[in-house]
DNA sequence: CTACATGGTCAAGCTGCTTGACCATCGCGT
DNA sequence: ACGCGATGGTCAAGCAGCTTGACCATGTAG
């Protein structure tokens, strides 16, 4: 494969990766959370199935803890967040998504399932599907950079 | 297709995306080109082929004038393009890259082949070519949002 | 019990972007 | 030819999000 030919695939993709969270982005405030931005997105991923301490977090961010905490800061601010004890360790605190934080993960799934169904209809539910097999098989682990 | 599908699919488009932004950066640095971030890399892309003015290079990248202009005052700085006169209009000014900024495309196309090759080896050639052709059609057109 | 490691916050500073103001030049209408 | 709004670009100030550095509370190994 040429250089060249790489070269568009990564524009492609990049180009893809922002038009969807401009897309996801918009959507949610469409349906009226406002106040956030992308990159808390990836911190209610994290935080969705159970919660998780701020440093965990931060390591998810690929952030310092206190960046980390000032996030959280600001989603508790906005009532989308809370710190609990930690109920293994009490220097730790357990931060766990409220109800309405709740409400907005779902915003955002159904803001998400809108644009990726409009890929169906352009690519075919099944050729979909398998472009997210192959994403999930050269998407790397570790930390979700938000930011380029 | 069900709302979790479309967000496993986000967050797998997402991963790629930084991940090989992540790449092509380290791949760049690694090839002795330092001081840049990877939003210059969008920069790079819109001066490649015939420069553009600080104006053009705004409205690709979704920033106001005067971070682009900061943007190219930081290239020509660092010797990457330079600032020429308009041929047709005596208020704008041509930005174009130099010898320096050639070479660091062509390190940064270099950095980019290296990582879809892996993808090569991971999903074969022919999917590769057909992942590349699948994005380009999801692919919005327009700004190209460097930031989440 | 001491000593070091870990979770978290407070404070200060830097960087990249924004808004606002301004000047030089273009190009259209008269 | 001239006047005037539109456009390209820069300067300056402010802000938001992140960083580094210092610090305290709690956990854990010896």
């Amino acid at each position: 494969m040429q250089n060249s030919e790489a070269m568009a695939l990564s524009a492609a993709l990049l180009a893809a990766a922002g038009g969807l969270t401009q897309r996801i982005h918009e959507g949610v405030v469409a349906r009226g959370f406002e106040g956030l931005r992308p990159a808390h997105g990836f911190a209610f991923a994290r935080l969705a199935p159970d919660g998780a301490t701020v440093t965990d977090l931060a390591v998810h961010l690929g952030v310092t803890k206190q960046a980390a905490s000032q996030l959280v800061d600001e989603m508790v601010r906005k009532g989308y967040a809370e710190r609990r004890p930690h109920p293994e360790d009490a220097r730790a605190r357990l931060v766990v998504l409220t109800g309405r934080g709740w409400d907005c993960t779902r915003a955002a799934e159904e803001a998400a399932a809108e644009a990726v169904g409009e890929w169906g209809d352009l690519l075919g539910e099944r050729e979909v599907r398998v472009l997210g097999e192959q994403l999930l098989r050269i998407a790397p682990r570790g930390p979700v950079r938000p930011a380029w």
